[in-house]
RNA sequence: GGCCCCGUAGCUCAACCGGAUAGAGCACUCGCCUUCUAAGCGAGGGGUUGCAGGUUCGAGUCCUGCCGGGGUCACCA
């Protein structure tokens, strides 16, 4: 068992016990075993494990899910691992476990350290994840920084999952909005050269091109301040997005964020990867010429029927078929895009997945269209909208104003609250759902912060370490997957070790749901039953994990906290939050 | 108006490709602090999962229609 998933295991033992059924003709052959799960019990109650095998076979066998259920009791009890079996409700199979065979995963998880629920569930499988992908024309603001933390984080769990992981990053820097980026540069460079200038409309007034204009000073000294738009737009379009390019890759890496390829628009021109997109697509007969109806509804004022190149969505998903061509014959931005992932498919990979901010839920469909034409099918994209992040400050609203130019950056971000408070502080919610970030609360260190607590609980641990070994205590490699683990008896210490058997499904379900919120909502409860048997040490003295006269059981209770040590960890390090050894 | 997301306890949110009596935290009530770190702990009250239908042995979850909030809507990226 490599990847020590308690619930597979007995799920396979589930589904064994069904085949001996079959094939003594208690059950018809040929049952479909896909709907069998076997998961923890809502209610503790309900023992360790809870099947629903006799419900989901119980048509198909034409028996009540009852009877059945009692058939796989009897087969299952002579597993020596399991020790009870209790038909309940309309046929639940609850199962208890031996406490031995919970107890495993604590050495399982020491022997693994970091590499604790590392899966195989991707099989290697290739899988590209898009992110951030923010326009090159200026600083990364918060809404940014959720998609990065999002993003980074869903690859890390992919990784850990056992995919083979590509983060990428889409660069527009083929439209206008570059030319405006470089109109707005070379006003800049005219500053730096004495001259007094006014930031028009549509040009971008932010201070961080002061810097980028000085830049260019020192190059051209003031050989472009005479020269006309046509000399310097060439040259400044690639020496602005350039910096901006400088700027947002040092944003990420205050995060933390690396990407494995930045991927050019711009490097799509001229290359005929466009047009063997749209030819693929066209050889489908999926390209033609025609006029759009006006929107439902809502008619733009200046709206006209002109004739276009469309591309027919329509029959991958979408609702309407989009342009590809301009009306003046030059590629709309869709094109390129369709381009990009058009290249994303032929480099092979198994799975796609972009994540955007909210604002992109319109071109949810036309990109999936796309991609399931451009791979008849075969490769699948998951789009994941992050939701908008609202900023408070000590519980009152955070304006921003992009006006006045004072939007909030990921800078202002990770310099006031760092970058494990921000990451993890963006991952305790769903990508769909808003996110408050109150600049106090989340630097709060209180039990109320999931972020903190968290912490709090992997530098407890660490304390314990140190306390043992000033006692005196070996608490090597060695000693600890040598413990004596039948000293683990209590319930609270039973509840945390069953927790920590739940890390290598949890991660597989995260991964396989593409929601890494799901870790930090684990890591809060293993952290909180942690707490918790920490605390019952105050009333019962045989809880606490040093035991002055006993070495043998402290070792035992070691193994157990180094354990959660271990999936804390491994969590947070997923989440791209480092765990602290001490809070100060 | 079309499309997308959201609607769960007073508040902020979970709920594992449909599972049992829908769970946490905050707030509230009660009881606990000379400790391996009380920067807390334990117990309790609190619900027609927006509304109305449908599918199912079983629905917060899937389908249809409404209501409410947000986003978005042809030759801008």
């Amino acid at each position: 068992m490599p990847e020590m998933n308690l619930f597979s295991d007995i799920r396979t033992l589930v589904v064994d016990a069904l085949d001996a059924l079959v094939a003594e003709g208690a059950l018809p052959a040929g049952l479909d075993y896909a709907g069998v799960t076997v998961e923890p019990p809502r209610d503790a109650l309900h023992g360790d494990m809870a099947t629903n095998a006799a419900m989901v076979m119980a048509r198909p066998a034409g028996l009540k899910p009852r009877d059945i259920a009692e058939m796989l009791a009897a087969k299952l009890l002579a597993d020596p691992r399991i020790v009870a079996a209790d038909v309940a409700g309309p046929g639940f199979l609850n199962l208890g476990l031996d406490a031995r065979v919970w107890c495993a995963i604590i050495p399982a998880a020491l022997e693994k350290g970091a590499d604790f629920g590392r899966s195989t569930l991707g099989a290697g499988r290739k899988v590209n994840v898009e992110y951030v992908s923010a326009n090159p024309t200026g600083p990364l603001h918060v809404g940014h920084t959720r998609g990065a933390v999002f993003g980074d984080a869903l690859a890390s769990l992919l990784d850990f999952a056992g995919y083979q992981v590509t983060r990428e990053y889409y660069i527009n820097d083929g439209g206008a909005q570059v030319d405006v980026l470089a109109r707005s540069v070379y006003l800049r460079y005219l500053e730096a050269n004495g001259q007094e200038v006014q930031f028009p409309d549509g040009t971008y007034p932010g201070s961080y091109l002061v810097a980028v204009g000085e830049a260019l000073k020192d190059k051209y000294g003031d050989a472009l301040v005479d020269e006309p738009e046509s000399e310097w737009l060439e040259k400044l379009r690639d020496f602005s997005t350039d910096a901006m390019m400088d700027l947002i890759r040092a944003d990420l890496a205050s995060i933390g964020v690396r990407m494995d390829v930045f991927y050019s628009e711009k490097s799509l021109y001229g290359t005929g990867l466009i047009e063997a997109a749209l030819a693929d697509l066209d050889s489908k007969g999926l390209i033609y010429e025609g006029v759009l109806d006006p929107p439902k509804g809502k008619q733009p004022e200046d709206w006209e029927p002109r004739v276009q190149t469309l591309f027919k969505s329509t029959l991958h998903g979408d609702d309407v078929d989009r342009p590809v061509k301009k009306s003046d014959g030059g590629w709309t931005y869709f094109a390129p895009d369709i381009a990009y992932h058009f290249d994303k498919v032929q480099r092979g990979f198994d799975e796609l997945i972009d994540v955007f901010g909210a604002d992109h839920g319109g071109y949810v469909k036309r990109m999936k269209a796309a991609v399931s034409a451009l791979s008849d099918g075969r490769v699948p994209l998951d789009i994941k909208l992050t939701q908008l992040v609202k900023l408070y400050k000590n519980g009152a609203p955070y304006k921003m104003s992009k006006r006045a130019g004072t939007f909030v950056t990921l800078r202002d971000v990770v310099d006031q609250v760092g970058p494990d408070v921000t990451r993890f502080h963006m991952l305790t919610r769903k990508n769909d759902a808003p996110l408050d970030f109150d600049f106090d609360k989340v630097q709060e260190q209180s039990k109320d912060n999931p972020v903190f607590y968290v912490q709090y609980a992997h530098a407890r641990i660490c304390s314990v370490l140190g306390k043992a070994a000033a006692a005196g205590i070996d608490t090597g490699r060695e000693t600890l997957l040598a413990a004596d683990l039948s000293e683990i008896r209590h319930d609270a210490e039973v509840k945390l070790v069953r927790k920590i058997g739940e890390w290598p499904r949890l991660l597989e379900l995260a991964a396989v749901n593409h929601e890494p919120h799901r870790l930090a909502f684990y890591l809060y409860d293993l952290a909180s039953d942690f707490h918790a048997l920490w605390n019952r040490g105050n009333e019962l003295p045989e809880l606490r994990f040093l035991q002055e006269s006993n070495p043998q059981r402290s070792v035992a209770k070691i193994s157990l906290i180094s354990a959660v040590a271990v999936v804390l960890s491994a969590g947070l390090g997923i989440l791209g939050v480092t765990p602290m050894k001490e809070m100060r």
